[in-house]
Order: structure tokens, then sequence, then C-alpha cells
DNA sequence: TAAACATATGAACAATAACTCATATGTTTC
DNA sequence: GAAACATATGAGTTATTGTTCATATGTTTA
């Protein structure tokens, strides 16, 4: 009748090894719950070639929607798609201007982000 | 019979407009294309929130596969494997010491990186 | 060598996401 | 106000991925 609790967790070993100070460490430096989604929804936007594209566009230069599909070879759809998602994570920011809208970059973590990821995978 | 070449790019507009010293900066900066998969492929790990508790609680010592699913409450498989995607990006290393696996990390560029995304997202 | 334990991994499933296509919105010019 | 242009966006399709489940591999001890 009783379900043991054990059962249900067969894959995980029983007793935790490490010292309870370091247990007690992780949970002090360890951000909260929210702060690990948004730090990952961050690194997605990252996570896509077309959307590295756009920002060493940027760097050089402000740049039209247009601008940026014709340098890159995409289509003006795929590239607005991309600079919503960048813009909704605040990596870049707009001004328009009549008919035109001028991204740029927003934020000065990006080179330090995208720099180190250079560094890392050996370039 | 013969089928126009506008015809088939409809998307893009024309001409260029910024100017071609921007243009050739752009392409001087911009890493080759096997850099930017590479790099993308870097960031697509760090765009899970399992693998970055996964690397806070590698701040604070190596430490067991059977440790980091206690500490995070989650199976031992699901933690093997996302060790397994940390070890394939270069981000953990790790040594056997009889039956058990000890993970720690491999990079340094890895507290930068999580440390802007920090920064960025304002915390 | 058998049993117990720690870790790794292949397959399946559900969820997410990039691009395309069609179309809508916003702005200027005639 | 209509046409032309620049940009934005919803829906659909295909591809990718995180977790679970079952099981395999590797190591130690009896």
């Amino acid at each position: 009748m009783m379900v043991e609790d054990d059962l249900l967790e067969p894959e995980r070993c029983e007793f935790i090894h490490v010292h309870q100070d370091v247990v007690d460490q992780v949970k002090e430096n360890m951000p909260d719950e929210e702060t690990l989604y948004d730090l990952a929804d961050l690194f997605r936007i990252f996570a896509d070639s077309t959307r590295i594209k756009i920002l060493y566009v940027l760097f050089e230069s402000e740049m039209c929607v247009c601008d940026i599909a014709q340098l890159l070879g995409m289509t003006q759809s795929a590239i607005s798609h991309q600079l919503r998602a960048l813009k909704q994570s605040k990596l870049v920011k707009y001004r328009r201007e009549g008919k035109t809208v001028f991204y740029s970059l927003a934020d000065s973590h990006v080179r330090t982000i995208l720099n180190q990821g250079i560094e890392h995978v050996g370039e």
C-alpha cells in the first residue's frame, strides 16, 4: 500500500560527499532562479551565428535593417526577426529616421562577452 | 521564358546605404564562418540554466557527478548529459578517482563571461 | 567472479527556435 | 489619398535540444 520514497528517486546517490561548508558556499553564491533564467535567455541570444554577425556589423556603425540584410546576404524578414530578439534582450537600440530604422549597440558588455568567447574558442 | 533575377530576392533593398569604407571595415573585422559557428556553439552551452548552475557549483569546488545532482535536485543522468556538453566545449575538465569522477572548471573565461552576463541582466 | 556503486549513453518525447512566406504597419512623396 | 518604400510580425515548417527511461560501461569489494 505504502510506496517507498527512495523508489521514486533511484538515480541519485543517497549522500552528499563534499563538506557542508562547500554546500553552504554554493547556496550563498548561486544566483536566484529568476536571474539564472534571465542569464540563460541572454546567452541564448548569443547562441546563433546570424545574431552574432549582426552584432559584429553594429560594432562598426549604426545601420538600417536593409543594409544589414544586404551585408549579410539574408532577407529583410530574417534580419528583422533577429533584431527583434536583440532588442528584447536590450543588446541593441534603435532610432527611426523617416522610413528607415537605424540599429546600434546598446551595451558595452557585448564586446567583452564576444571577446571572451573568441578567446575561449581560440582565435 | 527568362526569369528575372530580382523576382527571386524581393525582400532586400537594392542598394546599400552606408559608405564603402564601413562595408570594408565590417568585412575586415568579421570572424570567419567557422569561428562564428564555434562562437555560437559555445554560447549555446551557456544558454541553459542547468548548465549555468553546474558552472556556479564548480566555482566553489571540484565535485563528483553524484554531488552535483544532489545539490541541484536533479537526476544523475540529466547532470551527466550536461557535463558531457560542458566537457565537449572544454569548459570543464575531469579526473577519475576509483568509481568517482570529479569535475572542475577548465577555463578562466567562464567567470568573466558569466559575470558580464550578470551585469547585463542587472543583478 | 558476483554484487554494488558511480557514471555514461542511446532512444524517445516534448518543447523551443530559425527561417520563409504572406501580409500588416508606418512613413514619405506625388 | 494612392503608390512606393522600409520595417515588423503572425503562421507554418523543419531542425535542434533537455529531460527521462532503460541500460551499458567501468571500478571496487566481498
